[in-house]
DNA sequence: TTGATGAAGTTTTTT
DNA sequence: ACTTCATCAA
C-alpha cells in the first residue's frame, strides 16, 4: 500500500488535470462529463489503482462498477487488471445492471413474498410466470424491492463496497437510479458517475433526461468535465464538433483550436444498394489488402435493422472473401466466455502466434487466478507443455479438428486443465442448471461446422473470434468502441426515424467511433425486405446528417 | 369491391 | 419514414 501523495497514474501514463482531479477524488461523489474519446474508461481503471493501491478502499471493502453493456464491463474489469495487477484488480467487481440487480435477487431471493416469490430454480424468459420465471425488465425492480425492503440485504450491499463506478449513466433509466440510490443514496459509499449526455441512445428504453442533474443534486455530486479528445484525427473531431454545436452549444469548441487535416471523411453516393453493397465490399477489401489496415480495425455501423440493411454486403464481402462478424447473428454464442474459451484455444492449437487468443488464455488459465509467484510459474508451465501437447497431436495427425469426435474430445480435455471451477466462475449462469454444458456442446457444434468448411482453421474460427473481422454491427452496439474506420451505412430519414434528438445523438454515437476515416453511404432506392418494393430517399434528414460531413471532406 | 383516410406498429439492450 | 390494418363512403 502507498501513501495519496506519493500515488501516480499507473503504467507511466498522464492524464488531463480534471481526469487526474477525478481518478485522486477522495471525499466526494462525482459527476463526470466527457465526450467521445476523451478517456473515460481510461480514468475509471485508474481511479480503481488510486483506491486500491493507496488504500482508500482497504481490504475487505471492494470496488463495483456498472456498465450496461456486457461487453463494456468486461473491457473495463481487463483495463483495471492490466493497470493494477490481477491480486488487486479481484476486488474490483464489474458488472452490467442487470448481472448486478439478477445477484440480489439470487442471494436475498427469499424476501420476496406473495406476488413476487420465486423459487429457487426459478428461470429468466419471455414471460413473467408465477414463481417460477421472471424477464429481464423484472430484475432491477426486483432488486430494488429486496433493497428497499430488506435491511439485512442493504446493509450487506453497503458493506461490501467502498466504491461505486456507474459508466455511461446517460442512458441510466428510472428503474436503474432507483436501484442506485436504494442502494448507496445518504451512505459512506463514494459514487462516480461518467457518461455524456450528447451520446443519450436509450431514451426509447426510459433513460431519463437531465439525470447527471439528478444525480448531482441527489448525491450532492461534484461535477467535472473533461475535454480532450484522445481517439480521433482532427479533421473527424471538427464534424463532431460540428454537431456538438446543435446538440450542446456551451461544449462546442471553436474549430480553430482543432487545427490539422489528419484525417479522412467520405460521402458515398450509390443509385441503389446492389451498387452500395459492391463498392464498399471492395473499398473494405482494399483497405485490409491494400493498406494493411487489420480487419477488426473496421466496422460497418447501422441505425437499425441491421439484418436487413446489410444483407447484400454480406453477400458481397463473402463472395470478396473478407472475413466479417455480424454482431447481430453470433450475439448469443460469441458473448458467453465459455465459447470464447474454447474457440481461443482451437486458435492457439491449430495456427501459428495468435497473440490475442494466447494472452486472453494466459490471463484465465494463469494470471486470473491470484497464485502467488511460483504457482503462477508452475502454473505457466504446465499450461505450455499442454498447448505444446495438443499442437503436436495435431500435426502428426493423431487428431483432427474437422472430426466431430476428437472436436469433442479436446474441447472436454481443455476444461479439465483449465479447471471446473475456474470455468463455472467465468460467469454467474454457469453455476445452475445444465446451463454451460449447453452453451459448451454449441459451441462444439458450431466450431465443428465452422472447421469442417474445409478452410484452414484460423480462417474458419477468425468470424467466430472477432480478432481478424470486419464487424458489422448496430449503432447501439458500437457504444464505447471505437475504429480505424468507420462506415455508416444508410444515412438515409428512412433509416434514422423517431425521435429527432435521440436519432440525432444516435449518428453522433455512429461518427464519434472513428479514429481516422469515416465513410457515410447514402442509396437513393433500397429494396426492402420482400425483395419487390423500393423507396425513394427523402431528402429532410440526409440533408442534416450528411450535411454535417460536407464541410470536412 | 374499391379507394380514401387515419391510427397503430415498427427499432435499439439487458442473465 | 413507411407499412399494415381497420373503418367508412361510394
Amino acid at each position: 500500500m502507498i501513501r495519496v501523495e506519493h500515488w501516480s497514474p499507473a503504467d507511466g501514463l498522464s492524464l488531463e488535470p480534471n481526469a487526474l482531479a477525478a481518478a485522486k477524488e477522495i471525499d466526494s461523489n462525482l459527476a463526470l462529463t466527457a465526450g467521445p474519446g476523451a478517456g473515460k474508461t481510461e480514468m475509471l481503471a485508474q481511479r480503481a489503482d488510486f483506491l486500491l493501491r493507496t488504500g482508500a478502499c482497504r481490504y475487505p471493502k471492494r470496488i463495483l462498477a456498472i456498465s450496461f453493456k456486457v461487453d463494456a464491463s468486461q473491457n473495463l474489469k481487463a483495463r483495471v487488471r492490466k493497470r493494477c495487477g490481477p491480486e488487486l484488480a479481484a476486488r474490483f467487481d464489474s458488472h452490467t445492471f442487470h448481472a448486478f440487480a439478477k445477484r440480489i435477487i439470487d442471494r436475498f431471493r427469499p424476501v420476496l413474498t406473495g406476488q413476487d416469490a420465486l423459487d429457487p430454480d426459478y428461470s429468466v424468459g419471455p414471460n413473467r410466470i408465477q414463481r417460477r420465471s421472471i424477464t429481464f425488465n423484472d430484475m432491477v425492480p426486483l432488486a430494488v424491492q429486496i433493497v428497499e425492503s430488506s435491511q439485512i440485504a442493504r446493509n450487506a450491499i453497503r458493506q461490501t463496497y467502498s466504491h461505486v463506478f456507474l459508466d455511461e449513466f446517460q442512458d441510466c433509466t428510472n428503474a436503474q437510479y432507483e436501484l442506485i440510490k436504494v442502494c448507496f443514496q445518504d451512505t459512506p459509499v463514494r459514487l462516480t458517475a461518467v457518461g455524456d449526455t450528447k451520446q443519450r441512445i436509450m431514451g426509447w428504453a426510459g433513460a431519463l433526461e437531465g439525470i447527471f442533474e439528478s444525480f448531482a443534486e441527489d448525491f450532492d455530486a461534484h461535477p467535472l468535465n473533461l475535454y480532450q479528445n484522445f481517439r480521433s484525427e482532427p479533421r473527424l473531431r471538427r464534424m463532431q464538433n460540428a454537431m456538438v454545436r446543435v446538440m450542446d452549444l456551451p461544449a462546442a469548441l471553436d474549430d480553430a483550436d482543432l487545427p490539422g487535416d489528419e484525417g479522412e471523411i467520405e460521402i458515398l453516393r450509390f443509385d441503389d444498394d446492389d451498387d452500395e453493397a459492391e463498392a464498399l465490399a471492395e473499398s473494405v477489401r482494399g483497405w485490409i489488402d491494400d493498406e494493411g489496415v487489420n480487419p477488426s480495425e473496421i466496422a460497418v455501423l447501422v441505425s437499425k435493422q441491421q439484418n436487413l440493411y446489410c444483407q447484400k454486403l454480406r453477400v458481397a464481402l463473402d463472395a470478396k472473401g473478407v472475413p466479417y462478424r455480424d454482431e447481430d447473428a453470433t450475439q448469443n454464442l460469441a458473448s458467453e466466455p465459455v465459447a470464447n474459451l474454447i474457440v481461443d484455444f482451437l486458435l492457439v492449437a491449430a495456427g501459428h502466434r495468435q497473440p490475442g487468443p494466447f494472452q486472453r488464455l494466459l490471463d484465465l488459465v494463469v494470471f486470473g487466478r491470484g497464485l502467488d509467484q511460483e504457482n503462477e510459474y508452475r502454473a505457466r508451465s504446465r499450461w505450455n507443455r499442454y498447448v505444446e501437447n495438443v499442437k503436436k497431436r495435431l500435426a502428426a495427425e493423431e487428431a483432427d479438428l474437422a472430426d466431430l469426435v476428437d472436436l469433442r474430445c479436446i474441447v472436454s480435455e481443455l476444461l479439465d486443465i483449465v479447471g471446473r471451477d475456474a470455468v463455472v466462475g467465468l460467469s454467474s449462469e454457469y453455476a445452475r442448471g445444465d446451463y454451460l454444458q449447453q452453451q459448451i456442446d454449441a459451441t462444439t457444434e458450431r466450431a465443428h461446422t465452422l472447421l469442417s468448411e474445409g478452410e484452414d482453421p484460423v480462417t474458419a474460427l477468425g468470424s467466430f473470434s472477432g480478432d481478424r473481422a470486419v464487424k458489422i454491427m448496430s449503432i447501439h452496439k458500437s457504444k464505447g468502441l471505437e475504429f480505424d474506420t468507420v462506415v455508416v451505412l444508410g444515412v438515409e430519414s428512412q433509416t434514422f426515424w423517431g425521435d429527432q434528438d435521440a436519432e440525432r445523438s444516435a449518428y453522433f454515437v455512429g461518427i464519434s467511433r472513428a479514429k481516422r476515416r469515416l465513410y457515410l453511404t447514402v442509396c437513393e432506392e433500397r429494396e426492402q425486405p420482400d425483395g419487390a418494393r423500393y423507396w425513394k430517399v427523402a431528402r429532410t434528414e440526409q440533408d442534416e446528417f450528411v450535411g454535417y460531413a460536407t464541410p470536412y471532406l
